[in-house]
DNA sequence: CCCTGATTCGC
DNA sequence: GCGAATCAGG
């Protein structure tokens, strides 16, 4: 959407009344709140009291507390189960599995009540269906999930383009081999 | 957890 | 110029 003069009247209009960037965009439509607070400082109209303190250089590095913010947000580090943090592993590349891979024959389909000690508890499909399975193959040891399912699980997050730029080069050749690069697909 | 504005920087 | 992601704080 964008910002015809009719909308950035409107925008300074509730903004000198007051009213917050999300609220504001709440009320003009297809903006975030975000869009919001960046037309404001390009319009050179902001100056809403922050902590006078809370201006001034801001480090670059990310705090702690917005850290674990973000991660909440983001993706799922395993923390607490040393078994799990092991298999985690923040460097490897995405991977876009097979569809030999992600269809469970029906033959090797394990249900609740077929489950045994070692089979794979990594669902498939959706629970309300008849169709709904488990994986069913060998658990690795001391993981509820084959070793296929726990990789998936346990993806590190895509690194953001920013980041990824400083990181050394993907070398064709070990990139091929492992991934076609793609979005994570859900199952 | 909810929220606020401020800033950076790929697009 | 735009705005998502991030930061810093309430």
């Amino acid at each position: 959407m964008a910002w015809n003069d009719e909308r950035v009247e409107l925008l300074k209009k509730l903004w000198s009344e007051g009213l917050s960037a999300s609220q504001i965009a709440g009320r003009l439509g297809g903006v975030t709140r975000n869009a919001v607070i960046g037309k404001v400082h390009r319009l050179g109209l902001s100056g809403r009291a922050t902590t006078s303190r809370m201006k001034s250089h801001r480090p670059r590095t990310r705090t702690a507390a917005n850290a674990r913010r973000v991660q909440q947000k983001t993706r799922f580090a395993p923390q607490g189960n040393p078994a799990l943090r092991a298999l985690y592993q923040p460097e490897a590349e995405p991977f876009t599995p097979s569809v030999e891979e992600l269809v469970i024959p029906p033959k090797e389909r394990r249900t609740i009540q077929t489950l045994t000690e070692c089979s794979c508890r990594w669902p498939i499909g959706d629970p309300q269906a008849a169709d709904f399975h488990f994986c069913g193959k060998t658990k690795v040891a001391g993981l509820p999930y084959c070793e296929f399912h726990a990789r998936r699980a346990f993806q590190p997050p895509q690194p953001r383009r920013r980041e990824r730029e400083i990181q050394e080069p993907r070398i064709p050749a070990l990139a091929a081999q492992g991934s076609e690069d793609k979005e994570s697909a859900d199952v």
